[in-house]
DNA sequence: ATTTATTAATACCTTAAAAGTATTGAGATG
DNA sequence: CATCTCAATACTTTTAAGGTATTAATAAAT
């Protein structure tokens, strides 16, 4: 079978016409008569009677022009289907998130990649950061997001945002009523660490923060996520440094300080994971509407700022 | 786009490699090679990943997997419904019959030709002679049953019986207790008889019967069909001839008796009729099948002779 | 009844494209 | 570093689709 003779014959069955037909196709009419000839004998079944005024479809040549119909809108479909999976509009994209990462910017960025990629069907894992990579060199998932990530020769990562640090207090400490807390002062609180996992983590990054402000901090406790931590401020844990996004988690008894005079770096990244080979092109738009979402935001910051 | 490509592609998909696929295949690689590239470039998207090893589909080739599996499938049960319908195994078929040939052979007969073609789709049409004739020649219908037919020109008829005559009377009649009435006796009985329409027609039958035998009938009502005119004998209207197959309708108060000594030519025809110019395989099915249950209903009489 | 016009079919040739052979180039493996 | 295994390329042969000219069949017109 040869969609080349389907096509002729669809013509030749709406024209009832061989001649005609040819003109239609821009070819001439005894080439067409033979594909025509070819389908029936391939066949084995008439589907056209010829009358001396044209060419009439049999019973058997209406059905075929039906399923021709489908056949033909199948194909475009499967092209079409085909050509946007090949663009990156199309398909299924795996993307890990970490426990807190509902907050925030990922949610934004995945909406909007969502706006834009509607036909790409996201499905969301949570996993921490070992994980994630494990699961990426698997091709369990294709993106991952996640902070302070230590460089690897397969995997690359690209910025999503940087956050500067609250201190979540307590609404009963004296402080509690500052517009701001001075970086140092983190040294009088009993601090409210997370996670326990994945090195290099923000406990590190904290830990350097306080020796680069000149004093150790106060670890009086290592939580799982950010969650756990400020719900332990709230019972009267001391205090617990989060990311800006994380005070979108608002808890009785728990208020959110800036800090003020702190070091350059206390901020923290949230990025994005991805295999060095993965050439996929639902990754390839995953990443420039990563990148656009980004000059959106910081644009939008300086709108603000005017 | 082109079937071959789609092909071809199927078999290096599965094999994930172009050689073996070739082999397969059983042509060449060069070739194998350069109809994917084209499938490839028509597409413009990339289908395969080329490893050292072999080929991976991408994620665009495994969504072209899944269409071009749904393509084929299509054009197979494409094809085979095409050869059903020109081996006339398929489609419908429009057939007429008269009022009261819902009883006899006409449905034994449709139910014979249902178990040998259950994919042909009959739709049956009740109307009279001049009417099937007519809607013939519309094509409106492909086949009609009917009695008495004289011939045409553009129409041609197969018989698919002969039915002697029973002598319907009523209960209270003298006669009713005899096993059979002699043919000359009708002249003693007012007729009911029927059709009114479609010349020749069965009054014209009987009265020339009646003339063979010597006498003339005395019609004492015309009626439009079978059912009518033997409901008019149970209410006392007299008697009416009746073919055999309609001796299945009993009605209380009405009793049919074969009769004797009746001329040769005592009996009437069941005929199909079609056109001459229709040369579709459904009804040279029907045809055929016809032949057939004319053939196993004279053996199963046979066979109940002995 | 003969001519003319219209249609699909046939015969024969040309062109395009698919398949074959031989070889190259790229990347892995020992 | 040689070797092996792939896919890719260059070039030739074969196949099949397309073109031109003509024929055969049938209806309409003269």
């Amino acid at each position: 079978m040869d969609l080349r003779k389907l096509r002729y014959f669809k013509v030749v069955a709406d024209e009832k016409h061989i001649g005609r037909a040819a003109k239609v196709l821009h070819i001439s009419q005894p080439p067409l008569t033979r594909q025509i000839q070819q389908l029936e004998e391939e066949l084995g079944v008439t589907l056209f009677s010829r009358n001396p005024k044209g060419m009439e479809l049999t019973d058997a040549g209406v059905l075929l022009r039906e399923e021709v119909r489908n056949i033909f809108s199948l194909i475009e479909q499967a092209t079409e289907r085909t050509q946007k999976a090949g663009q990156g509009r199309l398909g299924r994209m795996d993307i890990a998130i970490f426990g807190s990462g509902i907050m925030g910017d990922i949610p934004k960025m995945l909406l909007f990649f969502k706006e834009r990629y509607p036909e790409v069907n996201i499905v969301l894992h949570t996993m921490g950061k070992g994980e994630q990579i494990k699961a990426l060199r698997q091709k369990r998932i294709s993106v991952g997001f996640n902070r302070l990530l230590a460089p690897l020769a397969d995997i690359s990562s690209e910025l999503v945002s940087m956050e500067k640090l609250r201190l979540a207090i307590s609404t009963k400490h004296p402080m509690a009523s500052q517009d701001h807390i001075p970086f140092e002062k983190i040294r009088e609180f009993p601090l409210v660490m997370y996670p326990t996992a994945g090195r290099p983590n923000f406990i590190d990054k904290t830990i350097r923060l306080c020796q680069l402000a000149g004093f150790t901090p106060d670890i009086s406790q290592e939580v799982g996520d950010a969650v756990t931590g400020v719900a332990l401020v709230a019972s009267g844990f001391g205090a617990c440094l989060v990311p800006e996004s994380a005070t979108v988690l608002s808890i009785p008894g728990v208020v959110y300080k800036p800090l003020s005079d702190e070091p350059d770096e206390a901020e923290v990244d949230l990025s994005c994971i991805y295999r060095n080979d993965d050439e996929s092109p639902l990754l390839k738009a995953f990443l420039e509407t990563l990148k656009e979402f980004r000059t959106i935001k910081d644009n939008r910051s300086l709108d603000e700022l005017c």
